[in-house]
DNA sequence: TAGCATATGATGCATATGCAGATACTGCGA
DNA sequence: TCGCAGTATCTGCATATGCATCATATGCTA
């Protein structure tokens, strides 16, 4: 028993990682075809209209993408560039800035939302039914959970540490 | 019930990207500390081992681990230097080469894939039951197989290839 | 068998991004 | 108030990897 379930957990990993890189690049090919940005972008724009005034700091933004702190200043030296989002000095702390999303930004990103949703649709949603969503959701979330649990919600420190059983 | 499924399109990518990404971060940063080596190393390592002699052309190498030739051509340099694969030209195409498994190789894969098990249990089969991973695996076939009809049926043949359907 | 389209792998260049350290600022305690 | 530890961001450097292109080899066609 412990021996098909780890076979298992192997099979349906590998699966899942291969099927996710391919969309991954699908999607990012689409977001550069069809509006000359990377996903990246979008997920960074997609961050800052779900904040508040649509305005992060850096820290925070590079913490909801997941991508390092020198990472995020280039990440963000580039899309203000294209007139996406602009720094903004932080007045209560003047050693960090808020990244603010411009007008021109918003515009991109309701494109991109659009592009998106049906690239979404073509390579995913269309294979699946309600059921399978429904399943998808729940096992990734039993794992994401257990992730948070593991990484003590903030620290990328890995280390086998006696977890709070999944759900 | 047609709008709630396609925002759980959304729901479920964005949940499962998150997730996967987090782990792959997990898992490469424990193939860092634990062999010095980065998860991509195993991920040739694997697709070689699965081979007839343990050798791959360099061409079906980097499908199998979908990356591009220029980029397998790089990562075989580092592989062949660290002595875990080598090169051998191939007789019957004089354009061509050969990427070989090492018996080095062949150890540090042994020793990759038990840290690699250990590791694939604690942060994903810990969290999931074997209905859990049956749907997870009956999904992302669902998608896999949808996303290869999409893109013309690529060779992306490893031993690992996507069951015939979930046990 | 000469010629050309194609295939394989390598190389130049560009971009993305991580780590280590630099810089500027904050806030707490002596 | 002064000094120091901590924080936010940026910069230098290294690595990974993609695209365009090159040299070589293959093999089909005439």
């Amino acid at each position: 028993m412990a021996e098909v379930e780890k076979v298992s957990t192997v099979m349906a990993w590998e699966l899942t990682l291969r099927t996710v890189s391919a969309l991954l690049k699908v999607y990012d090919r689409t977001f550069i075809d069809k509006l000359g940005i990377p996903v990246t972008w979008y997920d960074v724009l997609v961050s800052l209209s779900g904040a508040p005034d649509n305005r992060l700091r850096a820290q925070t933004l590079a913490e909801s993408v997941a991508i390092t702190r020198p990472g995020m200043t280039r990440l963000v030296d580039a899309i203000e560039k294209a007139g996406l989002v602009r720094r903004e000095a932080a007045k209560e702390d003047r050693r960090g800035s808020y990244v603010v999303l411009t007008d021109k930004g918003e515009l991109t990103l309701a494109q991109a939302h659009t592009i998106h949703l049906d690239d979404l649709e073509t390579n995913l949603g269309r294979f699946l039914d309600a059921e399978d969503l429904s399943d998808l959701h729940r096992v990734m979330n039993k794992v994401w959970t257990g992730h948070l649990s593991l990484s003590g919600r903030r620290a990328m420190h890995i280390e086998t540490m006696p977890a709070p059983g999944p759900q």
